[in-house]
RNA sequence: GGAUUGGUAGUUCAGUUGGUUAGAAUACCGGCCUGUCACGCCGGGGGUCGCGGGUUCGAGUCCCGUCCAGUCCGCCA
């Protein structure tokens, strides 16, 4: 028997305890007459001890030679400790040492298994099993589970059923780029790898299954981010017979119970509602993160006309207002403005006011604006005495994209993004359709089987950019958590949305041809939605970066740089597959 | 495809205006230490300054190219 208890187990009550104990070598610190080790495993730190004089040679010289991250199995009594530790659990006991086995030596480490270890991001990526053993990824990958366990069961209580769907399937083109397998057996033939099981949900709602989840890995070749994986898991549902209000109340729900018994946060307040325009309007974000105000307001009907051609000439003209910001120096406000200019950010400069406490006004635009304009302004915005204003101009989409940006960023640094509040929100009525300069023609904002508002059908024919959908977002804190819609089960509603999207008949018939064969026998009205589980975990865990919630993450050129893959294949494997290689 | 930050000891980093033998901490090795728990004290070994080229009397430092890693934009129905 390699343990009798787990390193993470024994207390005061198991004093006079024989014990066998596995785990790695933490620690030994060897003071001379007293040898102490600190063995680890999964569950915790148990301080081993030997006093040198008092124990057999042949034992002192076992322990002697073990060395950082051995694997030990050790037998002693559990006694009870001269000097206590509260920082640990098992910090009143310890192991008096009366056999010791090394299991399995190890090199030394190269980085050191601490919770703030010496190794940096690439080091840890290369060794992640090294990684894994320190207490803060581990930690990670337990709160994982714990949200995946409690997942299932809130939707098992609600007669949701975990089915499997393929992840061999056909390639669409719509969307990001597919994953292809190619087939050995059907030479010049590919499969895809799902990008969602989209279209496997909405056959199973075809086939009464009434109610459909599955915890299951999406796979998408697009180019990587801190928040963005190329296979990454989704918590994919779908529901029959319901409205958009049924599907939010449930999974509204599922986000609270998981508030509830994974982060002990009771959210009783029902989740907010914000159409996807006032989002933009306000927020210049799909995904605005609500927990502080600073909202844009649009002045630009309050700025023209006064001979400041950067003004005059802009079609759109927008301000935030900061708190409390008027002391911010000329160094920080340049800071700002070189934020603004960097290509990403895209703004041409920043104009500023400052709105002092004594009353006065001080901008960077005087030369056009006198004191009595820029109170205007100031009253416009809901300014008060002490803060900043800060104003940029240009095309309305990317100012709006600007302003967004220079919000969060006046955010996170005035610390009003902290890690352990919450504010979830639901973004609603997003446009169904997207004019893509592109290829000159509509795509789906969402996809194509997203049912639009029954009023806006009629915009199929006069102005298709204006219909809104029946689609929803959740965001918590500026981060998208999830999406989804209620779905088109009308075939004829169906092959309008194909028409408006430039699909020919054929080409539709060929690639979603299974599904709409499926509408032809009796589909029952449905809608769903998927959450990014990484992101999901991410935020639980307080983190920006997904990769720490997940045990072999790839990084952000798509490598795995532990396995070191994608790698080449042999000219036998390709033969066979029918391809070659440019 | 683009912007930007970084690459110096096993590791994390410092290295001034281009100027003597490239430093610190930690890890590692040796010695001492009977209540440590980030133990302490003494000593030691350890460097292709990512790689290639250039400027210069002289390059870790400046210039060009390239590779690797991180963040962002584009992209992600």
């Amino acid at each position: 028997m390699y343990r009798t208890h787990t390193c993470g187990e024994l207390r005061k009550e198991n004093i006079g305890e024989k014990v066998t104990l596995s785990g790695w070598v933490q620690l030994k610190r060897d003071k001379g007459g007293m040898i102490w080790i600190d063995l680890r495993d999964r569950y915790g730190i148990t301080q081993l001890a030997a006093e040198r004089t008092q124990t057999d040679s042949k034992l002192i010289e076992k322990i002697d030679n073990v060395n950082r991250e051995y694997v030990i199995q050790i037998r002693g009594e559990v006694i009870e400790r001269y000097s206590k530790n509260d920082k640990i659990p098992t910090g009143d006991i310890e192991i008096k040492i009366e056999e010791l086995n090394v299991l399995s030596e190890s090199e030394t480490p190269p980085f050191t298994i601490i919770d703030n270890t010496d190794g940096g991001d690439e080091l840890r990526m290369k060794y992640r099993y090294l990684d894994i053993r320190r207490n803060p990824v581990r930690e990670a990958l337990l709160l994982r589970h714990r949200m995946a366990q409690e997942v299932r069961k809130y939707l098992d209580n609600n007669n949701f059923v975990e089915v499997e769907t393929p992840y061999l399937i056909k390639s669409t083109p719509e969307g990001a780029r597919d994953f292809v397998v190619p087939s050995r057996m059907n030479p010049g033939e590919f499969y895809a790898l799902p990008q969602s099981p989209q279209q496997y949900k909405q056959l199973l709602m075809v086939a009464g299954m009434d109610r459909y989840f599955q915890i299951v890995k999406c796979f998408r070749d697009e180019d990587l981010r801190a928040d963005r994986q190329p296979e990454f898991t989704q918590i994919d549902c779908e529901m029959s017979f319901v409205e958009q209000n049924d599907v939010l109340y449930i999974f509204e729900g599922m986000v609270k119970y998981l508030f509830k018994t994974v982060k002990g946060i009771e959210i009783n307040d029902k989740f907010p509602c914000m159409p996807y325009s006032e989002a933009m309007e306000k927020y210049g974000n799909d995904k605005p993160d609500i927990r502080f105000g600073m909202t844009i307001t649009d002045i630009t009907k309050n700025v023209k006309g006064k001979n400041f051609p950067v003004f005059d000439s802009a079609e759109y003209i927008g301000g935030i207002c900061l708190k409390n910001g008027s002391e911010y120096t000329r160094k920080q406000l340049d800071a700002l403005t070189d934020f603004v200019k960097m290509p990403q950010i895209g703004a041409k400069g920043l104009v500023y006011c400052r709105y002092n406490i004594d009353g006065t006004l001080k901008s960077s635009v005087d030369k056009f604006y006198n004191e009595n304009d820029l109170l205007d302004f100031a009253n416009k915005m809901q300014s008060e005495k002490g803060d900043l204003i800060l104003i940029l101009a240009g095309d309305k989409e990317s100012t709006l994209h600007a302003l967004s940006e220079l919000r969060l960023k006046l955010a996170n640094e005035t610390g009003l993004r902290p890690k352990d509040t919450f504010a979830p929100l639901w973004v609603v009525e997003f446009p169904l359709l997207e004019w893509n300069e592109e290829s000159q023609r509509f795509h789906a904002k969402h996809h194509p089987f997203t049912s639009p508002f029954d009023e806006d059908i009629t915009l199929f024919k006069t102005d298709p950019g204006k219909i809104r959908a029946k689609a929803y977002d959740l965001v918590i804190n500026g981060v998208e958590i999830g999406g989804g819609s209620i779905r088109i089960f009308n075939k004829e509603l169906q092959e309008t949305m194909f028409q408006n999207l430039g699909f020919t008949r054929e080409e539709a018939e060929n690639q979603f041809g299974f599904l709409m064969n499926a509408f032809k026998y009796g589909p029952p009205p449905h809608g769903g939605i998927a959450f990014g589980f990484d992101r999901l975990c991410s935020l639980f865990g307080g983190s920006d970066s997904i990769r720490d919630f997940i045990a072999f993450p790839k990084n952000n050129a798509g490598r795995d740089v532990m396995s070191n893959s994608p790698s080449e294949i042999s000219k036998e494997q390709l033969d066979e597959l029918g391809i070659k290689i440019k």
